[in-house]
DNA sequence: TATCCTGCGATTGTCGACAATCTGGATATT
DNA sequence: AATATCCAGATTGTCGACAATCGCAGGATA
């Protein structure tokens, strides 16, 4: 379901890429913050061989950048990066719609409807923490591009940008006033998906991807001023 | 100019990985291959410390694949790989076009232009390898993509896909018979990108794409019945 | 005072050896 | 004969130590 891997049983690598990407995700290690291989080794109790490959890996995922004898260092989501980012959302994500249109079961469609059934649940609640909301907003997307039955696709905003979305999330979820227009654009999409519009599937997705950017974007410019 | 990082002066594990993608993007590591770490370590006269963490840079690159306990394979670009693959790009590339439509200063147009030229003489020549044209042609659609000015896309069709592609070509350009067509697509687009006509040059950048992957589709169908 | 050199400490890169795990085949049992 | 078990051999995973390199503080010089 997640579509984070879960390290059942797997090499001490992936157990500390895995770490690592959480603790970056989560705020736990700042953005640009130097990683020091010794010191990460002994925290996660293991030798610093798995260590450096755990590093190669989250330099595939683009959660660290490396520089060769100089370390690596927990990526900077500025501006331009997260507007790229976005941008490039928004068309695959725009395309994974399309695709779902005609290619997910009428038993999946169901269950993304569900799925939102329990978000509004969630909403109304309102107790529990952005944070879950936010989760679940990545499922309710995620769910959309495993419809696509594109595994490129899968890859690509699976593996890599749902780590970078997840990490901004952390910084900019504090005020979730976009919950409810978030959840009436979901609704949109999925009655788009049942109605088999690809075309408008497409368009709905960019648009609430679009509407997502915008307020991130604002919400920035306060902090900045700040 | 070329979005292949080119080893200067790094480690022995990005050396390892570039030759091992060079060998497996030429074939010369048949699909599917089991990567034996001591025997490539030897080969290449280094440890297999280095060798482990070239590796998993190539898992980044989707251009082998990694089972824990059971060592690394080269990928196989199987039919519904690269069909995926090819849906994929069209949608960035396209991306990539309409953005570089307006980005891309008159001086990038007309290099690009002057690219065409080039391939135009080499095409006449003939002489030359189906190879060199092939590359060719991925400089000319990355260097579309640089003008889109969106990093990300520049990674995502630069560093990964790009290694897929040119695999893909390896196997499949044989018969060039593609290349004429291809050229004529080329200058549409450039003259589209010449215009500011985003809406168009991302349409014929789709179209020729789709002709591109149509054309390797029918080569495996024939393939295929052999 | 500004600039360049130098040496030291810290950090990364690399290697070789050892432990854990998997694979394939030979043997034993029903 | 078919299946299960177990034992090498090979291969991957991990560790600790050593070498190479970088960054920076301190001092020398113009």
């Amino acid at each position: 379901m997640k579509p984070i891997t879960v390290p059942e049983q797997s090499t001490l690598a992936d157990v500390a890429a895995h770490r690592l990407a959480q603790s970056i995700v989560t705020g736990e290690l700042a953005q640009g913050q130097k990683l020091n291989e010794a010191e990460l080794a002994e925290r996660f109790g293991m030798g610093r061989g798995p260590l450096r490959e755990a590093l190669r890996q989250l330099e595939g995922m683009r959660l660290v950048k490396r520089i060769p004898n100089a370390g690596a260092r927990v990526v900077v989501l500025d501006r331009k990066t997260l507007s790229d980012l976005y941008a490039v959302r928004e068309t695959l994500e725009g395309m994974a719609c399309r695709l779902a249109a005609t290619l997910m079961s009428d038993d999946e469609i169901a269950q993304l409807d569900a799925l939102l059934d329990q978000h509004e649940e969630q909403i109304k609640k309102q107790g529990g923490k952005v944070y879950a909301q936010s989760e679940g907003d990545l499922d309710f997307h995620y769910q959309i591009v495993r419809g696509s039955r594109n595994q490129m696709l899968m890859d690509l905003l699976g593996s890599e940008q749902y780590q970078l979305l997840r990490m901004c999330r952390y910084r900019t979820s504090r005020n979730a006033q976009r919950t409810k227009p978030a959840l009436q654009q979901h609704r949109q999409i999925v009655a788009a998906l049942a109605q088999r519009d690809g075309e408008l599937a497409e368009m709905l997705m960019r648009r609430h991807i679009q509407g997502a950017w915008q307020s991130i974007g604002e919400m920035m410019d306060k902090e900045e001023a700040a």
